[in-house]
DNA sequence: GGAGAGTATTTCGACGTCGAAAAGTTTGAC
DNA sequence: GTCAAACTTTTCGACGTCGAAATACTCTCC
């Protein structure tokens, strides 16, 4: 059974005889199937009104066990953001009433934001569903196939880590 | 051996019991491999000076054979942007010599963008320094891994081609 | 042919992002 | 105790993107 990366492959294929049609009907599936659950989680989270962005910086907070609180700089970090990005960020969730801003008492530069209770009952909803997207699309594969595929790509992940 | 993806998934695990462990691994994987894929990408065709969403217009009209022509809207359509991001892209385009617009003979509403013999040349050293970030990853696995993944992973791109 | 509907592109205002500069706070050396 | 260097966050100007309105052109039908 062909799906439409086979077509895209063959016609590539045509144009540059040197290219590699495994390594590149790997890359190309694997950016398909990215974008699918980006584009899916997308639609999702919008059933909330919330944008992904949002919700990535409510995960941030959550990730932090109780009481979900990080700086500005520590979130722009883990997250790969400037600084300038976080601070309209927690703007407009602190708008939302999905986190609170104050500043340290021990070192005023700081500023600490927290999760509201509606912002963990928001984040709540989103990773439930978004946890369903995921499970929709690999549960096509059975158990064994979905052991064998993340053998694979645990692999390829190490390879971009490092090799120990 | 463990990668970075099996901490992130068991540091989650104890706070979502409900999640399933072998979804999240696979799901997380794709998108750490395709966001290194992106950075790798970004970072060799900055090396000649060139943004992925320049990149990704000039292969879309060098898609089209010779002589490499589409109108905006078909580009707009292609990629999947609006109008007015392909006016803008054509602008800088352009202006970087990489791309001619001109007026359609027959239907004047229609412009007509054209890959210049420049746009042409620094597509080919583009796609080339692509393909290579692209083997070098994939190359970690022998052929008939490669073979089962790419198989894994068309049975998933069938399922999110399949239903809708 | 002329009016109105339809099509193709551009313009406009808003958004989220970034790098660099600015503002406010702490630290350390003297 | 003072002040310069370092650190944290915010502000500012620019970019690429979008939706919606505006512009320019074609087609249809009477």
């Amino acid at each position: 059974m062909k799906d439409s990366i086979d077509d895209h492959v063959a016609l590539w294929a045509r144009e540059l005889p040197e290219m590699d049609l495994r390594v590149e009907g790997i890359a190309a599936r694997l950016q398909k199937l990215t974008r699918y659950l980006d584009r899916r989680r997308d639609a999702v989270l919008a059933a909330h009104g919330l944008q992904y962005w949002e919700f990535k910086t409510l995960h941030m907070l959550r990730r932090n066990g109780a009481p979900y609180q990080a700086t500005p700089g520590e979130l722009a970090t883990r997250l790969g953001l400037s600084p300038a990005t976080m601070t309209n960020r927690l703007d407009a969730l602190e708008r939302r009433g999905y986190v609170d801003r104050g500043h340290d008492r021990d070192d005023r530069r700081k500023v600490v934001a927290t999760l509201t209770p509606a912002g963990l009952k928001i984040w709540q909803q989103g990773i439930g569903d978004i946890s369903q997207v995921e499970e929709n699309l690999i549960h096509q594969l059975s158990h064994t196939d979905q052991d064998h595929l993340l053998v694979l790509l645990r692999r390829l992940v190490l390879a971009t880590e490092g090799d120990h």
